[in-house]
DNA sequence: CCAGACGTTGTT
DNA sequence: GTCTGG
DNA sequence: CCAGACGTTGTT
DNA sequence: GTCTGG
């Protein structure tokens, strides 16, 4: 799944990559990010016929939702169910975005009830990525207007599986205009985006599980684990 | 996703 | 155990 | 037509 | 917002 991500290039390196969207005026983001955990800001790519670099709060409120709080986490939704879901199906036809990330967190599951141990999945080629998000706008429009949003997941390819069954959508660059389009598009074709990403080789390392605490943002949430170290613990 | 909190009442 | 916070 | 429901995922 | 039930 996709409960923890970063996004380690500085605020250039982001703007140059997605430099056919507009920065909008609050997108300025305090790079870089080695720890971003649910309810927390994230950086994406929104449409309204002309694309727009936004900030989004990572946790999914519908639009018809009574309370913004009280709300278990919609942090996460499935590709299978997406364009079904209540919660979802809104935003499915209308409110598509992509949101950039240069790798996740996965916990995997240790025998022997022992702690799971984090890995950090990130591309080879240290690119800015693009998964498949939605987002929402909850409450009176202005300055309190809440827009979230949530990370679509899919199962995972071949070589992730062994780290855990689902993976986030990540998006090919030829995919990302018909993903932003803000018409309903053709919900089957939509669907087939996605799926696990397979075009560029994956790089997995365990590391610490000082990642495991939300309130550290440091680059050693990241730093591969030493392999002696490794080896010794086991 | 994981970490951390969660202590009660009555009285001022 | 369950909920909230990050 | 209106009323009322619907909130998610992943884990064990 | 969108779907189902009456």
């Amino acid at each position: 799944m996709c409960g923890r991500f970063t996004l380690t290039a500085d605020v250039g390196a982001v703007q140059a990559a997605f430099s056919w969207a507009a920065p909008a005026p609050e997108a300025m983001f305090a790079g870089p990010r080695y720890n971003i955990a649910p309810t927390q800001t994230v950086c994406a790519v929104v449409s309204d016929g002309s694309n727009q670099l936004v900030q989004l709060k990572w946790g999914l409120v519908p639009a018809w939702s009574k309370a913004s709080q009280i709300l278990p986490p919609l942090i996460n939704a499935r590709a299978e169910t997406v364009a079904e879901k209540p919660s979802f199906r809104s935003a499915f036809r209308h409110r598509r975005c992509l949101i950039l990330a240069d790798g996740w967190f996965e916990w995997q599951v240790q025998p022997n009830g022992k702690p799971k141990q984090p890995h950090w999945v990130g591309l080879h080629s240290r690119h800015v990525f693009a998964m498949a998000g939605l987002w929402e706008k909850w409450g009176p429009p202005g300055e309190t207007e809440l827009r979230t949003c949530t990370i679509i997941t899919c199962e995972a390819s071949a070589v992730l599986a062994p780290l855990h069954a689902r993976m986030p959508v990540i998006l090919a660059p030829e995919s990302y205009a018909d993903w932003l389009r803000p018409q309903p598009g053709d919900a089957q074709a939509l669907r087939a985006l996605l799926r696990p990403f397979d075009a560029e080789p994956f790089d997995v390392r365990p590391v610490s599980t000082i990642v495991n605490n939300a309130r550290i943002d440091s680059d050693e949430c990241v730093r591969p684990l030493d392999p002696i170290a490794q080896a010794g613990g086991q």
